[in-house]
DNA sequence: ACAAAAGTGTTCTCGGTACACCCATGC
DNA sequence: GCATGGGTGTACCGAGAACACTTTTGT
C-alpha cells in the first residue's frame, strides 16, 4: 500500500502565469466530456489527492508537472481549507468517487500558488478534462470553494510582489524594464511612472544588464536584463542587520 | 461518528505571551508522569487531533481554550508540516496512541499561532502533563519536529511585528510606550531609540492616550494608552489606494 | 536631594513623487 | 521623415536616524 491514496488530504495549485498583458491562471474544464450540458459549465483549479507517504509539497509538484511539464517552478503553500462543507454537491462528491475510485467523505486541502513562464509550460492534455490558460479577471466562478481560494492567491500575490521579487518568475529570462513594468501594472492593477519605476529598479544590484536589444521592433529597441539570483542572496544576508522599521499600512 | 478523531490531521499551537521581559511559549511537559526518566525530559507544543466534521481552526481555538481558558484571542494559521518521517521514533508513536486511543500511522500537522496576554490566561492543568510558560530564547529542543515549528513561528512573528498591529496582542489592555518598545526590542533582538520610536508610534491615530497614569513607581509615572482596533480598520481603508512601492528588502 | 525612568526637538540624509522632452529604430 | 515606444534629470517633500537634556515622581 505504498502509493495509496490519503482520502482526506488533498492539494489544489493556483498556477499564474503572464502573457505579457494580463495575469493568467491555469484551470481544468470539469464539464469537457459531457458538453450536453454547456450551461452549468464549470472550471476548477488543478489538483490532487496526496499520497500516502507523500510530502505534501510533493503533492502540489506531482500536480504541477502532470500538467504543464515543468518541474523546476516557484511554488508556494499559502493557506489551508477544511470546512467540512467545502464539498457538498453531490455531483461534486460523485466527480471525485469517479477520478479517484475512492470513496470520500470530508477532504481538507492545503493550497499552492505557482509562478510560471507561460511560453514554457507545454500543457498536457489530462484524463480529468481539458486544461487551458484563462484571464485571472475574466473568471465569474468555479466549482467548490475554488473561487475563494483564486482570491485569497490574489492577495498573497500582490503583497509578495511588493515585497519579493518574485516577478521574475513569470517573465522570461530576458526581459526589458517596460515589460517588468506591465506585469506589476497588470497585477497591482495601476499605472507606475515610468521613469520612476526605472530609477528605482535599475538601483537593484541583482539586475543584470544583458549585451542584447530587442530585435524586430519598430522603435527604438528596448535593452534586455537578467534577474541574478546569486547576486540577490547575497543582497538579503547583507540586509539582514540593518533596521527596518514599523509600517503598519 | 459524529465527534469521531480523524487520524492523519492534527494542529499544533505556538502560542506566544510576554512577560515584560521575555518573549514566552507555552508548553507541555511529556515526562512530567514518569519522572523517573528526567534525563530524557522533554516537552511539546500544544496540539490535538482534529475531529471529523471539525473546521480547522475550529481545532486550533479548541487548544487554546482547553489549555488557557481563553477564547477570544489572535490567532493564526502559519504552516503545515507533512513529512511522512516527522513522527518516527517508537515511543512517539506509542504515546499518541495512548493519548487518543486511536492507531495512527502518518500525522500531517498545520500550525497555529496565538499571541495572548498572558496575565488573562488561566493554565489548566491537563491530563496530558504539565502546561507552562517557558523563555524562548532557553528553548534548546522539542519532541517531534516542534523546534523546526516554533523556529518557524518565530519567523513569522517577527516579519508580522513590523508589519501588521499585533503586539497589542501580547500586552494589556492599557500600557504605556516603554512596555510597547521592551516588547519590540524582545522580540526583535536589538535596542531602538527611544525618541524615535515614540515619534513614530504616537503618530498612529489608533494609539488613544488614556486618562491614566502608572502607579506606584518610583520614578516619573508613564502615561496609559490603548489600542483602538475601530480607529485602525478605517485607516487601513483609507490606505488602501495609496501606492505603497517595491522594497525587496 | 537623589535616584530612576519618562518625556521632548533639531538636523541631516535619503528615498518617493511629480513632471516633460530627446533618442533610436522600422517603415 | 515620421510614427512608435525607449530612455533620461531635476526639484520638492516627508520619513528615518542620530543624538542629549529636562521633568516628574518616590524615597
Amino acid at each position: 500500500m505504498h502509493s495509496a491514496v490519503n482520502p482526506s488530504i488533498s492539494v489544489d495549485c493556483v498556477i499564474f502565469g503572464f502573457d505579457g498583458k494580463d495575469l493568467m491562471v491555469l484551470l481544468i474544464d470539469l464539464n469537457r466530456k459531457n458538453a450536453a450540458n454547456p450551461s452549468c459549465r464549470e472550471h476548477k483549479l488543478p489538483g490532487s489527492l496526496i499520497l500516502e507517504n507523500e510530502e505534501i509539497d510533493a503533492a502540489a509538484n506531482r500536480t504541477l508537472l502532470e500538467l504543464t511539464g515543468l518541474s523546476d517552478v516557484y511554488l508556494r503553500q499559502f493557506g489551508v481549507f477544511s470546512d467540512p462543507e467545502r464539498i457538498r454537491k453531490p455531483e461534486d462528491l460523485q466527480w471525485i468517487a469517479d477520478t479517484y475510485g475512492v470513496k470520500v467523505s470530508r477532504i481538507v486541502t492545503i493550497t499552492y500558488y505557482a509562478l510560471v513562464k507561460i511560453d514554457k509550460s507545454i500543457l498536457q492534455p489530462t484524463v480529468e478534462g481539458e486544461v487551458g490558460w484563462h484571464r485571472v479577471q475574466d473568471i465569474r466562478n468555479l466549482a467548490f470553494d475554488h473561487k475563494r481560494i483564486l482570491v485569497n492567491a490574489l492577495e498573497l500575490l500582490t503583497r509578495q510582489l511588493l515585497n519579493e521579487p518574485i516577478a521574475f518568475e513569470l517573465l522570461q529570462k530576458r526581459f526589458s524594464v517596460r515589460q517588468l513594468q506591465n506585469l506589476y501594472e497588470a497585477i497591482l492593477g495601476f499605472e507606475i511612472d515610468n521613469r520612476n519605476f526605472r530609477k528605482k529598479v535599475l538601483k537593484f544590484p541583482f539586475l543584470k544588464l544583458l549585451d542584447e536589444k530587442e530585435k524586430l521592433v519598430s522603435h527604438k529597441p528596448a535593452r534586455l536584463y537578467k534577474f541574478d539570483k546569486v547576486a540577490y542572496e547575497k543582497e538579503i544576508k547583507k540586509s539582514k542587520l540593518q533596521l527596518n522599521f514599523i509600517r503598519f499600512f
